[in-house]
DNA sequence: GGAGCGAATTGACCATCGTCAATTCACCTC
DNA sequence: GAGGTGAATTGACGATGGTCAATTCGCTCC
């Protein structure tokens, strides 16, 4: 049950809500549950039966997936004001795809997947919004597909600096371990550090501590190897 | 101009149409563009201004893209009875992520994105069918990124045999060459063809042109290396 | 059947990246 | 400030896979 205002105002801020009518929407969070979790706690599991999904109010969650010889991989960080695991309200999949961790202590609903959808089926307006997202969900996989399958790993690694920069500012701030950066990218942590050595070496750009500053942009856009 | 019968109930048995009141059919079918393209055409390139979506009757069409280095990248077969580069009608995006060419001598109908959207505003029942086919190629698209993120090009190559083999029938057909098979495995044809070569010699699997059958499947789901 | 062409294969070599291990660093608690 | 813990770094080494080149294979068109 849901019922503080400046939750459910958070909420409604939202796209998967913010177009649902106050009634239906009242209705979302009295079925909605409220949960603390400490950092480094599990929400869920890859596997698990999958009847929930998820909002964030704050803090900081990790999805992650498990491969075979079990390597932790990380597939997404989730912030404040987003939601997470919604896409499996729609494939009628059973179980999640992924694991949910908390990296900091965070605050968050869990929802019912199928009392969210029978609402959606009533306010089907709502869906095109959704597939937008989703659509632009799909892109940024393809777009990671690329970075992976881009040969070598200097590749990678400039190309993410190139998309994590805030507004073309030229200035990154990582918001998790450089280990997880590194599992992101398909690779190992050591090779991340060295090859951040040598863009920093080359004069490309300056590290200190998780911020990362593009000082030659046009040099690191031209640089092969 | 879409009129023969036989073609319209090919659209009508796609998730996309299946439930589109009859009108609205004769509709959309009024707005189609009916094009054959012989082998090795192109349909579009990545980049160019997106406004229209495709159907495939018959033949066999290609996505790709081409990256930094010039390599081309094959992102996904398209089959009869197929659609592609839907998902962007929901995206507002203005031009292809992909190129589109077709492999063998096609028969498409093109049809117009706006139009088709407007349709489905006004059925909107029909996106919760989307959405579900939208998740699942998410999925999808999730499990690609596991296979590039395996570490060895050998465990890409085995997870893809499994993924192909039609209903655990332990037999595989490429339906592309095998170059462009590596490409998407994200390897050399080098190096998928000596792969391919050790599985046959360790006795896993057989190879004959295109056709490759599993062996040992337990063997093979062990194979590390 | 023979010529021609691209795909596929095979071999040799080498750069890249992963692994293992040791060390340093940053931060937290006491 | 001292001690402890996990992250990050650095070095050395070796396996993996990419590159280049030569050869073979399979198909199409004469």
């Amino acid at each position: 049950m849901l019922t503080e205002t400046s939750l459910v105002a958070d909420l409604r801020r939202h796209h998967l809500f913010s177009r649902l009518p106050e009634a239906a929407l009242q209705e979302v969070c009295a079925s909605a549950n409220l949960k603390r979790v400490p950092a480094g706690a599990s929400l869920f599991h890859q596997g698990d039966k999958a009847e929930r999904f998820y909002f964030l109010f704050s803090g900081q969650v990790k999805l992650h997936r498990v491969v075979c010889d079990g390597q932790e991989k990380l597939v997404e960080v989730i912030r404040a004001g987003e939601s997470f695991a919604e896409a499996l309200l729609f494939t009628g999949a059973p179980s999640y795809p992924v694991s949910a961790t908390a990296l900091k202590a965070s605050l968050v609903a869990s929802l019912h997947g199928p009392h969210y959808r029978r609402m959606l089926e009533q306010h089907p307006s709502i869906c095109l919004d959704i597939l937008g997202t989703l659509s632009i969900r799909l892109h940024q996989r393809l777009n990671e597909i690329d970075t992976l399958t881009l040969a070598n790993a200097s590749h990678r690694v400039v190309r993410f600096l190139y998309q994590s920069q805030e507004d073309d500012s030229g200035v990154v701030t990582l918001d998790v371990p450089k280990r997880l950066i590194a599992s992101k990218l398909g690779i190992q942590p050591e090779t991340f550090s060295r090859i951040l050595h040598r863009l920093i070496e080359s004069g490309m750009i300056s590290v200190q501590r998780r911020r990362i500053e593009i000082l030659d942009s046009q040099g690191l856009a031209a640089y092969q190897d």
